[in-house]
DNA sequence: ATGCCTGCAAAGCCTTTGCATCTGC
DNA sequence: GCAGATGCAAAGGCTTTGCAGGCAT
């Protein structure tokens, strides 16, 4: 049986916060904003609705870069498959990139999506730069 | 003045393993390979190695996915740009991706290059599903 | 001999989890 | 009223760091 849900005032909060924001705010960040509206609220009520929001699709969990894992000792360019089961992380040789991904032959995997993220600098930043 | 370093059993024998292994590990899978050779080397040690080889060039950190830091209100397809100085995450709006980076538009970034990730299954965990 | 590097252990982050209590439905 | 949800706090992973001693140069 489907266990049922509720929609908490908690729940509420957090996702109206969430879509006011466009900053793709972390869970603490989303914390701090939503301890304005809510004091009393928990940091695991946060984490908790989020994951539950994000199974219902209502919000995106996004796996941004910036939390280094994994090390390779190959430091020719190529690009990576990551096994979305296990986490096993394979080589795509260069040359066989493509934005099709049905196209990408990578040894030891099916290919089924790609994940793509720019890289850069944000205004704020560069004017810290002078 | 730029201070001198030295090639110690510890970061040779890391090196040596991580170039001769094609996993991708992490910095424990690769603690523990080193142990077998090296058994009183501290973990501490192998992250403090695997830091400066990323910062020499040798290896090659990677920025994987499959850590989720950050939310999204916004669940229409879109890409992100994410700055490399204070990890601000802004959208790319679907239409103006491109595999050029110098070509991307992305209100509030200057981009700099693109990071792709590709995802599937592999082999071993395709085999186990029957 | 010098100061970079190590082992060890503790501390730091971020996230998850157990449990008693509370509250939508 | 009941099961799902919450607050609180503790526990879990992974990574970094402080310190005293060790070792490559």
């Amino acid at each position: 049986m489907v266990p049922k849900t509720r929609m908490t005032k908690q729940r509420m909060i957090i996702l109206e916060e969430l879509r006011k924001l466009h900053t793709h705010p972390t869970a603490d960040e989303l914390y701090t904003r939503v301890r304005a509206r809510m004091p009393r609220i928990s940091l695991g009520t946060v984490y908790r609705n989020l994951d539950f929001l994000a199974g219902t699709g209502e919000i995106l969990k996004l796996e941004v870069g910036g939390s280094i894992r994994r090390f390779d000792g190959d430091v020719t360019p190529h690009a990576h498959v990551r096994c979305t089961r296990c986490g096993a992380v394979g080589d795509v040789p260069d040359g066989l990139l493509s934005a099709d991904c049905s196209q990408v032959k990578a040894p030891g995997f099916t290919v089924c999506s790609v994940h793509v993220e720019y890289e850069g600098i944000c205004d704020q930043c560069a004017a810290k730069d002078n």
